[in-house]
DNA sequence: TGTACATCAGTGAACGCGCGTTCACTGATGTAC
DNA sequence: TGTACATCAGTGAACGCGCGTTCACTGATGTAC
């Protein structure tokens, strides 16, 4: 069949591939400018190693991208608590805020517009795609039992709370404030609470 | 008096420090790497003119941010229909989205850790502080009315939406959902119709 | 009004640097016999 | 088990390029007299 696929590994690295990803993850967390010499430096081999396993910086960005939405698919899957969707969607929430405030960098990259040609990474597509199912899975769910259609906005909220709570933006809140991941099981709850049988309001139009 | 501080403008050029900022957001606009000598080019001047306005690249960039929450600022001072403080903080989150989806390059960077030492620039703190001073003081009067302390969470949902809006990820949406601007209306009405007496619940603790 | 001078925004050549990319190579690993 | 060969991950030199930054300069604008 064909292998070319299936990660070689274990020449005389062991594992490049996946050390130059978790490199270049690093890079991006210290803030750094990321090249391909540099992450090949930061994994220990010259500088031209790293062609044997991408084809360009794109493409290694797109691997830490990829690796990044698989963590996060995981990490929300695991966090539902009991079989309410409602809750479901609160602990989506709350696992959300977590991984970007965990893993920030990843979490920059993986909606930045470096990667908005993610057509030419079809991994990554798939991997961004099964992380978004897991949230539209559970919204469907919730909107299948009556629900609000507007029940992914939760999402919207994690996200903002995420992005906030990394750029250190939540710290200057007038308030003292809950952490950002209670405020997003918070918050989410009063958003779905609210949500259920809202259904007219503005939003039909015509 | 010290001139220093006020703009010279109108010797050769005109204005060349605001034609360096413009071009700098038109430049990130377009989703190219910035480089001094890059804006200095799509600005129509040598690659050495940018230092007699400009220390480095930072400062360029920390002027486009500056811009930006100045901006941002206005736009929202001017969304406030009504006195009505919850009217007013839904006025302030749909225009915050509506400047996000007008100029996402400069939101972004308004946003982006590359602005993170934010000390470094007096003006671009200032401008940020003030910038976040219109939603706090909003929700400080809302606050004062007897709302929850909570009611800053609007603009958490705001900024989800609006960096989801502008990374495209709204439009993978599993069912059909007004635009960014209108959904930032209509869930950060909801979110603060549920607010105003939910002060218990979950967040006090001990 | 006219001239001589001061100011300083913008120029263009020059420098050293890190980058992406290529290339022939080397040497460890895996395999055929 | 042992030898000879094939594979290919990683090396290090080399290249051309755009970058940031400096520098002496030039020439338009503003001003003193």
């Amino acid at each position: 069949m064909n292998s070319a696929e299936i990660p070689r590994a274990t020449y005389h690295h062991g594992d490049l591939r996946t050390a130059l990803v978790s490199a270049a993850e690093g890079l991006l967390a210290s803030g750094a400018t990321l090249s391909l010499r540099a992450v090949a430096k930061a994994a220990g081999v010259s500088h031209a190693a790293p062609y044997h396993h991408f084809a360009n910086l794109d493409a290694l960005l797109a691997a830490v991208a990829t690796r990044g939405f698989h963590d996060l698919a995981a990490d929300m899957e695991a966090a539902h608590p009991g079989v309410d969707t409602a809750a479901r969607l609160v602990g989506h929430c709350t696992a959300y805020v977590a991984f970007a405030l965990a893993r920030p960098a990843a979490f920059r990259l993986m909606f930045s517009p470096l990667l908005q040609h993610k057509a030419d990474h079809p991994a990554l597509q798939a991997a961004a795609d099964g992380s978004f199912e897991v949230l539209r899975k559970t919204a469907h769910a919730h909107v299948a039992e009556g629900a609000d259609e507007l029940a992914l906005a939760g999402w919207s909220l994690a996200h903002g709370l995420a992005s906030l709570a990394i750029d250190g933006a939540l710290s200057t809140a007038p308030v003292p404030m809950p952490s950002a991941q209670d405020l997003a099981a918070l918050l989410a709850s009063r958003l779905l609470e609210n949500l259920p049988t809202g259904r007219a309001g503005s939003a039909g139009g015509g």
